[in-house]
DNA sequence: ACTTCTTTGAGACTCATTCTCAATAGTAAA
DNA sequence: TTTACTATTGAGAATGAGTCTCAAAGAAGT
């Protein structure tokens, strides 16, 4: 199934209509660089003479989101980043504090292990958070 | 040491005063309930009568939380919550989506993996996010 | 007590996000 | 393809956690 069935799809099922502007922040979501940011998504339509609002950009996002189509980040830096979720593995992040940098990484031991950790603790897990924060090698790196 | 001799010596350390208020957002963090935000810490302060302003709150927070006395939790509510750090052995949480429920939990296997798989990524790891969110089965929880 | 430097509090400000509401645009039925 | 109904949109106001400003109050050394 193409972006726009996926979107389509998801938009009948929660009794919304599909419209140029929603279709449009998905596309941006699924094509773009990684991680982006509502104002930088707001921004990018923008750029691309595509008429939306950043009210529009939040309220699509929040639909997206919570049918799985997009993932919620927060890097503790005051906003939220999103990535598609659409044909994408499971993974979480390692963030560099310096250049900020993000890259991802999946480990099935963990996983499995924090479930049954919640579960020993009479808990279902719905969704969790991993996120290392520390300093990278890259020489780009303005890490000294 | 007790808390007056900790947060006397860190202050000592930034070159700032020892006060009052300082001393009594500290009581607050170390004496209180776990995972209290900003505006609950100063609400308690206002009902014991302790004259200190939202801005000291902060202000405090800050160097404790740069020294290591404090702990700052993002649970992805919008508002920071605070947890003392001071003897007390690092963990992670379990949050309760329905009822707010937080525990503690910490894993050797799965510290000792993250560490390592920053590493392979070229990462040196200056702290970490785990969390988990779930449902809890607490019978006083709204959980139906 | 005098000087100097720090801290404090009240409220203004910031910034991401949400809300409001009038104008606009889909959609189904006729 | 027009009508009638309902949902969506955009501009800007509102919100809320957190930060900043600056004059007044408080420490600390001499």
């Amino acid at each position: 199934m193409n972006n726009t069935d996926t979107l389509k799809q998801i938009l009948h099922k929660e009794n919304l209509r599909y419209t140029q502007q929603r279709q449009e922040v998905w596309d941006e979501i699924c094509t773009s660089d990684k991680h982006q940011d509502a104002e930088n998504i707001y921004n990018s339509l923008r750029k691309r003479q595509i008429n939306v609002s950043r009210a529009t950009v939040y309220r699509t996002i929040h639909v997206l989101v919570k049918n799985n189509l997009v993932r919620r980040l927060n890097l503790d830096d005051g906003r939220s980043r999103f990535e598609n979720k659409i044909g994408i593995e499971h993974h979480d992040h390692i963030v560099c504090l310096n250049c900020r940098k993000i890259i991802e990484f999946m480990d099935e031991t963990i996983e499995k292990r924090q479930t049954r950790i919640a579960k020993e603790q009479g808990f279902e897990i719905v969704r969790h958070v991993h996120q290392l924060f520390g300093r990278c090698l890259d020489e780009k790196c303005p890490n000294k």
